[in-house]
DNA sequence: GCAAGGTC
């Protein structure tokens, strides 16, 4: 009899990709008992090497089995001072809904003389992946691990990974670990600090849950941080100096080099000096084609960033759209960081999808026919998913308002890539007048290119300027002085905080949006709604009690010698920088729990002490 | 009643 298999990927969508490629598409399905989502899939494959032809059984997880929480003897939150959960022990047990997904797994292997793991390639994936196996030890002590190693579920691809197995990476699997029990004791140990002391301070709180998350806090923390720039800005008048020219019936105006400067006697002076030069000098005449770049492949961050801003969807929303979308087949996988695209995807082939919609089939047809460019590539690559593409073609009548507008942003964004850049041509003049620099700029768009299809952005042709010659002078129709007010910044929007949240490695690209979500669901922020119609825009405010929080902290840590708040994105970072150090085998998942914790464990006591100072913050806002 | 990370 042949050799049996297991195979157990990171969800049910891929498990069915790779089952259909190993077996050539004829595979047997059989449901589980107690998830209707896990299917296993029965086929025969040829490993090729020791391994030869297999029956193979492929099945799935649904992300992680199991989850860590404190014994049951530390779950009341009467049980124990809250500081006890730096230390108290921690149990991983499987998830009350994965049950029969575990025992899925445990009885596949009792028969199985190996088990290759086909989590995601990342370090969440990795961890899977010993979650899994330790359910497959648990039904066959003797089951040989390996672990297929892939970045997209391409046949070829799929296959050569089917046929090199490696073996798990513990370093990185050691990392999330590290990473869960971090987050668990320090989440619950200061969510239960706060709550309980602060409860009772004023009437609002009283049966709120005032949580802390390293994610969570930060993320408020931007929100705040604008808040107080914009309340404590003061506006400061400045003045600069404009030149203007009227020339073959055309005004060109050049813009001062210096922009403007907040000193009014200085400027007039410079003014005086340009007017008594009575004559402005060419300095330089450039005209060069210009060009704007077609936009890079999709990511999630930037799919969040860009629905929030142009489709008016909140980050939220639109991975809920999204997922849908690619649950039905007509997207791909929307969570990803990649942003190149791997050279074996057939982009033709998907670009040809689209040639039936009313909308951009036309332009679709014209990439084929010659203007198909291969996309630019970014710097990031995930190593487990492509960037965001369509799969297919939909009706628009078939999909929902917001689906509507999501697929059909998805499409666009994906010809926009396959397509070449806009050109044009741009003039610039230089003068000096008196010791002052300008310039004016002119610009003809040539060919729009992208910009046809993705109509999210712009790029339009400026005044045309007369001619100028280098070194010719001429005297100013105008020149004078203007003056004007710096403004106020203002509030944070949604894309502007996924992006501080990317820049600064708050959360992935999956749980950004939840941690916005979040923040608004503990009544930290509030979404308020600026402008109207096309200019709507939705921004951030803290309410008072997100404001109390993050000055309450600050006030804590304040005069401390390392003086970090938690409201600041920093001790996530370090941690980030510690998981990177077991990840290349630098440190261990023990030394790198104990050391976090030493230096949590000192904020918290710092807390403890000066709870008086976070109760006073919120008797300031929410009390007086 | 706590976190953040997977995914449905």
């Amino acid at each position: 009899m042949a050799r049996k298999i297991l195979c157990v990927a990171e969800k049910p969508a891929i498990a069915r990709a790779v089952a259909t490629h190993l077996s050539g598409g004829s595979f047997q399905t059989h449901a589980i008992r107690g998830n209707q989502y896990v299917k296993n899939y029965e086929f025969e494959f040829n490993f090729g090497g020791s391994w030869g032809q297999c029956s193979v059984t492929m099945t799935s997880v649904i992300g992680h089995l199991t989850g860590l929480d404190f014994a049951s003897q530390y779950k009341g939150w009467m049980s124990c001072p809250p500081g006890a959960l730096f230390e108290a022990p921690v149990q991983e047990d499987v998830d009350k809904d994965k049950k029969p997904i575990a025992e899925n797994i445990r009885n596949q292997a009792r028969y199985s003389k190996a088990l290759f793991i086909w989590t995601d390639c990342d370090r969440e994936g990795e961890h899977i992946g010993t979650e899994v196996r330790n359910q497959a030890k648990a039904g066959n002590a003797r089951i040989e691990v390996k672990r297929a190693r892939f970045s997209n579920t391409e046949r070829a691809h799929v296959l050569q990974a089917a046929r090199a197995p490696v073996e798990l990476d513990e370093f990185q699997a050691n990392a999330v670990a590290a990473r869960i029990e971090l987050d668990l004791r320090i989440g619950a140990a200061f969510t239960r600090l706060q709550t309980l002391q602060l409860q009772a301070v004023a009437a609002i709180l009283k049966e709120k849950v005032i949580s802390y998350g390293s994610c969570q806090f930060p993320t408020l923390g931007f929100v705040v941080d604008r808040y107080f720039r914009v309340q404590n800005f003061k506006p400061e008048t400045f003045w600069s100096i404009k030149v203007m020219l009227e020339r073959e019936r055309k005004k060109v105006n050049f813009l001062w080099r210096r922009v403007h400067l907040f000193d009014r006697a200085a400027v007039t002076m410079m003014l005086e000096r340009c007017l008594k030069a009575k004559q402005a000098k060419v300095t330089k005449v450039t005209q060069k084609p210009k060009s704007k770049w077609r936009p890079l492949p999709l990511t999630t961050v930037d799919l969040q960033m860009m629905g929030s801003r142009f489709l008016r969807i909140d980050s939220q929303t639109i991975m809920k759209v999204a997922e849908a979308l690619y649950t039905k087949g007509f997207i791909s996988y929307p969570r990803t960081e990649t942003d190149q695209f791997d050279k074996a995807i057939d982009l033709k082939k998907l670009v040809e999808t689209q040639f039936p919609d009313d909308r951009w089939g036309q332009y679709a047809k014209d990439l084929i026919e010659g203007k198909f460019r291969t996309p630019r590539s970014g710097r990031n690559n995930d190593k487990a998913h492509p960037p965001i593409h369509p799969v297919c073609w939909v009706s628009p009548t078939s999909l929902n308002d917001n689906e509507r507008k999501v697929y059909e942003f998805v499409v666009r964004r994906f010809l926009a890539c396959c397509s070449d850049d806009a050109k044009g041509s741009g003039t610039d003049v230089e003068i000096q007048y008196g010791d002052e620099f300008f310039h004016a700029s002119g610009l003809l768009v040539l060919e729009r290119n992208y910009l046809d299809v993705y109509v999210y952005e712009k790029w339009e042709s400026s005044q045309q300027l007369p001619h100028f010659e280098r070194g010719e002078t001429f005297e100013p129709t105008e020149a004078n002085i203007s003056e004007g007010k710096t403004t106020a910044p203002n509030y944070l929007t949604e894309p502007e905080l996924i992006g501080l949240m990317d820049a600064n490695g708050i959360g992935t690209d999956a749980t950004m949006a939840e941690h916005i979500a979040k923040i608004k669901d503990r009544q930290y922020v509030v979404v308020n709604k600026r402008g109207t119609g096309r200019n709507k825009v939705e921004e951030l405010i803290p309410t008072h009690l997100g404001v109390a929080l993050v000055e309450g902290y600050d006030n804590v840590v304040s005069g401390l010698p390392s003086s970090i708040s938690l409201s600041k994105p920093f001790l996530r970072k370090e941690m980030e920088k510690q998981m990177l150090e077991i990840c290349a085998g630098a440190k261990t998942r023990q030394d790198v729990v104990q050391q976090s914790l030493d230096m949590y464990r000192e904020v918290f006591i710092h807390t403890q002490r000066r709870i008086e100072m976070l109760k006073a913050a919120c008797r300031k806002y929410l009390v007086e």
